[in-house]
DNA sequence: GACCAGGCACATC
DNA sequence: GATGTGCATGGT
């Protein structure tokens, strides 16, 4: 990765797209709940699901705990995966019950990346990806977040292993970024910024259901003269 | 109708 | 450790 120069990598995208300004979300617990409830589903279903809550008033760790499955699961149904999803929402609502304060700060452990990253996957339901996007979107520590996205466009442009492991790739980009969670932020919006760009020119990666026609790299000149 | 979308847990080998 | 499966809605 060394020569893949991440952060080269970045302020290219940067300057082609600008500040993504993510994650869309009111509350470091809307953000929490969005990561969670954006697991493999179509943001705008989550956007579905997040405006049921407030307009349920149900978007608020207690008040989930204090409300019937059923009335979880009628809100949140648009992001699927509706009852299995329920159930990861109470175990979020417990850790956060037990770990986060009233200023959404962390009521232990203060910037202990580590620590909380381990408790965050010892909840059910959280993996590591909504676990990173929690850390970083809802915390604001320098947690880099990988998701399809990101393992799709490194292998394929960037001549990363196509089945390299979460961490192993995370850790490339830990270790070749300054530590700053306001570059993690944009770097991995950017990302998706840059997939979803690809596959509205019609240059999508080989296995993407978008593709259509592309014989050409699946990366436009213009990127390739910025990576070069 | 098929296919996928900003995953995860669990079973099985 | 690798691979397969269930979970479910809504857009293209």
């Amino acid at each position: 990765m060394r020569q893949l120069q991440a952060k080269r990598i970045y302020d290219a995208l940067f300057a082609k797209f600008g500040p993504q300004k993510w994650w869309p979300g009111d509350s470091p617990w809307e953000v929490a709940v969005g990561a969670l409830l954006t697991q493999n589903t179509n943001w705008r279903n989550v956007e579905k699901a997040i405006a049921n809550l407030k307009s349920g008033e149900l978007l608020d760790p207690k008040l989930i705990m204090d409300s019937e499955n059923s009335l979880i699961e009628e809100a949140i149904r648009p992001s699927g995966y509706f009852r299995v999803k329920t159930q990861r929402l109470r175990n979020l609502c417990v850790w956060w019950l037990a770990n986060v304060d009233s200023k959404n700060r962390f009521n232990t452990h203060p910037d202990d990346l580590q620590y909380w990253r381990d408790s965050l996957l010892s909840v059910k339901g959280i993996g590591k990806e909504s676990a990173d996007s929690i850390l970083l979107y809802s915390f604001n520590l320098p947690s880099f977040v990988i998701d399809t996205y990101t393992k799709r466009i490194m292998a394929r442009h960037f001549g990363t292993p196509p089945m390299m492991k979460y961490d192993e790739l995370r850790l490339i980009f830990m270790k070749d970024l300054p530590r700053d969670p306001l570059i993690f932020n944009e770097f991995h919006a950017l990302f998706v910024r840059l997939a979803k760009e690809l596959c509205r020119k019609n240059e999508c990666l080989p296995d993407c259901p978008l593709r259509k026609l592309s014989k050409s790299p699946h990366l436009s000149p213009v990127y390739y003269t910025h990576f070069a």
